[in-house]
DNA sequence: CAGTGAGCGAGCTTCCGCTTGACTT
């Protein structure tokens, strides 16, 4: 089938279109609705419909599931108003074409806008493109299909199961576990959620063992005649014996080369962005989260400065590829310039849109100071992307030690050709690097038969590292191999394991180390010892207490749910549905009968989810100590509840977690609440609350902080902290109605008033003269915020 | 805001995947 050439289609076309109303063409981006309205000229319309205008029902599911699994479609509330255009546009148009993406979630989109707007699937015109080009969108145009409910059914079968799995599984939960806070389980996030715990679990259980790194320092002539230090590797030593049995073996050699090799090498350029690349690059090289990454994004894509931003495409279209190459030859000149062609390694893509690339290849930056380091990285990457391999030459030099049988090895690398380093370099993982690769240097000019002068030689003591920690978006790396989430959901699956509280991130500090070193020199063998920083992480992901406890309590009674190639093997599923090949409610049966009794069987027979761990013996009472999950997170207690006296209770601290905290570090933190003694007349009390450590006095409360330890503080701090505190809250007091409760305070938003729990903005125009408001007028703005409440979140619908 | 930790039970929570804004205690 080969296209109209693009100077027929109007003529086509016309004849169709000639005095009816204008055809209103449906996409779900607003930003790309006016670029193709700009293309398609006079005689369409085009609108937006804002992503899926339909979902299922909340209450009951949202699904028959005797009847088929029939779902319960409804408008929310929050798409009422596109919908309501929508209609109106459609009403008055000739026709209407439905220009969703191309993968499983457009084609449900374009059927729930026939369902909705009364348009027939059957003889709807369907059209896909994958870039926004003339080109591109006429051919599109000039070639529709109708809707494919195979597909659709694909989606459907999808929408569902991730329905049945998030409201079973979610109400399991709030069963069995005491916490009262709102927690979820689901398809993704409970798999992201294993991810982390299973890997502070390797991490707990890592053992680092130490060998001896074998470097020797020699010196030679430089191509310029100077004098250069260069190092050469041997075996390593298993232990500090046989390291020092080694060097002792070196004691008065003689170092030659015995060997050179010279090969070339070739570095190759990353794929243009997809939306998990992108996060991974921007925390890496920019440190910036995944969410704020997305968020620059959207302003670029925006403001027409990239290409659409949620992908998992790394194609560019013949027109990037063509701007690219004009850019690289004439900024660097032809040999810079190498065509590519990208082919996605992972087979979950749905490839509805190009890869993330600038709109013009020409615009090296932009204005926005916010978004600029961010589109900086996208065009060097697509520049990179189309540019020729850069060329190395990599050197190995045996060197024999005539005194024992040992050989060292010195390499060395030179770079011949930049190519596309010239622009860019992509960033590795602390996982996927290793020690050697990071420190290939240049090595002098060497000869066979050469005789080295001898400078030194090191026995360094080097340990194995335990795997780090995720990075939110090493987390998305992981979970793009393993197929589960897509694009547009990696930012809020994080959001919401970390809004549910089931991992936290944080940084952590390192510990120090001393580790042991032998140095050959002069003959003589000096031992030293030395330090090292060891563990410490930035911004990674822990899981919680609460994560780990809830991830073993799903593992244990949904094993199939959490196994990581379960959305994989679904997702095989899906495609036998869209190829029309399997009945989508059959599908969904055969995953719901043993799922349902999964649900049945947990709840009626699982024990609520303590998770604990015994500690050991309170010499004291005599009593067990156990750390476990209480009804507000983590706790250590020393005896039991049934016992006649009341068992003793200590929340853990932050950094503390049940699977790792010792009997000794449980103890510590009974020593709350301490009593500092008095001041000014009262006590000073320090003990940690709901809302963290406080100090209390007379009466008063007030937070500890950060940079203060309750365990530790002492009168001599806390005193004053507690003159300045209290000066403070007073200095944020405005003014204050004693009788009725009222308080007029500073906040960092302006003033506002306070009332028992609730807060109350200041109208605007009196919040200068905000000290001189009478009882009455304050009591007149309470009623006015009760009235007219700040819009904030969506209110909740009806009859659901 | 601030000491809790058992159990009862009303009424509530919850999923994933498309899309942007509205608006900050």
């Amino acid at each position: 089938m080969t296209g109209r050439p693009d100077q027929n289609f109007r003529a086509d076309f016309k004849p169709f279109l000639t005095k009816m109303a204008k055809n209103l063409l449906i996409v779900e981006s607003p930003a790309k609705a006016k670029t193709i309205e700009k293309i398609l000229g006079e005689d369409f319309e085009v609108k937006s419909c804002y992503g899926h205008i339909r979902d299922l029902e909340k209450g009951d599911m949202g699904i028959d599931i005797k009847d088929n699994y029939k779902p319960r479609y409804i408008v929310p509330e929050d798409k009422e108003k596109v919908v309501k255009e929508l209609k109106a546009s459609a009403k008055k148009s000739g026709e209407v074409w439905l220009a969703t993406d191309e993968d499983r979630e457009g084609e449900a989109i374009s059927w729930h806008l026939c369902e909705v707007l009364g348009l027939d699937p059957i003889t709807t015109k369907r059209i896909v493109f994958h870039e926004i080009t003339k080109t591109a969108i006429e051919s599109a145009v000039s070639r529709p299909r109708t809707v494919d409910m195979n597909l659709v059914n694909a989606q459907q079968a999808r929408r569902i199961l991730d329905r049945i799995v998030g409201f079973e599984l979610s109400p399991v939960l709030w069963r069995k576990m005491s916490m009262k806070n709102n927690l979820s389980a689901g398809r993704v996030q409970s798999v992201a959620v294993r991810i982390i715990a299973e890997r502070e679990r390797e991490i707990n259980a890592f053992v680092a063992v130490s060998a001896f790194k074998i470097e020797a320092f020699f010196t030679a002539k430089d191509v310029t005649g100077k004098a250069v230090t260069f190092s050469a590797e041997g075996k390593r030593q298993a232990s500090a014996e046989n390291a020092d049995v080694f060097l002792q073996s070196c004691v008065g050699a003689d170092y030659t080369v015995t060997d050179i090799q010279v090969k070339p090498g070739k570095k190759t350029p990353a794929a243009p962005f997809t939306t998990s690349t992108l996060q991974q690059e921007a925390s890496r090289k920019l440190g910036y989260s995944v969410s704020r990454t997305m968020l620059l994004a959207q302003k670029l894509y925006e403001s027409g400065k990239i290409t659409y931003m949620r992908t998992d495409s790394v194609n560019l279209s013949e027109l990037a590829m063509d701007a690219a190459s004009q850019q690289i030859r004439s900024q660097y000149g032809d040999k810079y310039h190498q065509a590519r062609k990208f082919k996605n390694k992972n087979e979950s893509a749905q490839e509805a849109h190009e890869a993330i690339r600038p709109t013009y290849m020409d615009a090296m930056t932009v204005e926005d100071s916010d978004g600029r380091r961010l589109y900086e990285l996208i065009w060097k990457r697509t520049m990179a992307s189309q540019m020729a391999d850069a060329e190395l030459e990599k050197t190995v030099a045996k060197i024999q030690i005539s005194t024992n049988k040992e050989e060292l090895t010195a390499s060395g690398e030179v770079l011949k050709f930049d190519g596309f380093l010239k622009v860019y370099r992509e960033d590795r993982d602390e996982e996927d690097s290793t020690e050697e690769e990071d420190q290939e240097g240049v090595l002098p000019p060497l000869a066979v038969r050469q005789q080295l002068p001898f400078k030194e030689m090191r026995a360094v003591e080097r340990f194995t590292r335990a795997l780090p920690r995720y990075t939110e978006a090493s987390l998305v790396k992981k979970l793009e191999e393993l197929g589960i989430g897509r694009p547009s959901t990696y930012a809020p699956t994080i959001s919401t394991i970390l809004k549910r509280g089931y991992v936290e991130k944080r940084d952590k500090e390192g510990v120090k180390r001393d580790f042991r070193i032998l140095v050959l020199k002069n003959d003589k063998i000096e031992k030293l010892q030395e330090q090292e920083n060891t563990g410490a992480e930035k911004s990674k992901l822990f899981p919680t207490d609460l994560g780990l406890v809830v991830t073993d309590f799903l593992k244990q009674y949904f094993d199939n749910i959490m196994d990581y190639h379960f959305t994989a093997r679904i997702e095989e599923e899906f495609d036998e549905v869209a190829q029309g090949r399997m009945i989508w409610s059959k599908m969904i049966d055969d995953f719901y009968n043993p799922f349902k009794k999964d649900v049945e069987n947990t709840i009626e027979n699982a024990e609520r989810i303590k998770g604990e761990r015994e500690l050991g013996v309170d010499a004291q009472s005599g009593k067990k100590v156990v750390a476990r999950m209480g009804r507000y997170g983590p706790m250590v207690q020393i005896g039991d509840v049934n016992d006649e006296e009341k068992p003793k209770f200590a929340k853990l601290k932050n950094t503390q977690s049940i699977e790792t905290i010792s009997f000794d570090e449980a103890m510590e933190l009974f020593r709350l609440p301490r009593n500092l003694g008095p001041f000014e007349g009262s006590d000073i009390t320090v003990n940690i609350g709901r809302f963290g450590p406080y100090i209390a006095h007379d009466s008063k409360f007030y937070s500890l902080g950060k940079e203060h330890d309750p365990y530790t503080i002492s009168f001599e701090t806390a005193g004053p902290m507690v003159v300045e505190k209290r000066t403070a809250k007073e200095q944020r007091t405005i003014k204050i109605f004693e009788k009725e409760k009222i308080q007029l305070l500073r906040g960092p938003y302006g003033p506002y008033i306070k009332q028992g729990l609730r807060n109350y903005k200041l109208p605007k125009e009196k919040q200068e003269t905000a000290a001189d408001l009478t009882l009455e007028e304050v009591k007149a703005i309470i009623e006015d915020v009760k009235a007219n409440p700040p819009k904030r979140v969506p209110r909740k619908k009806k009859g659901n």
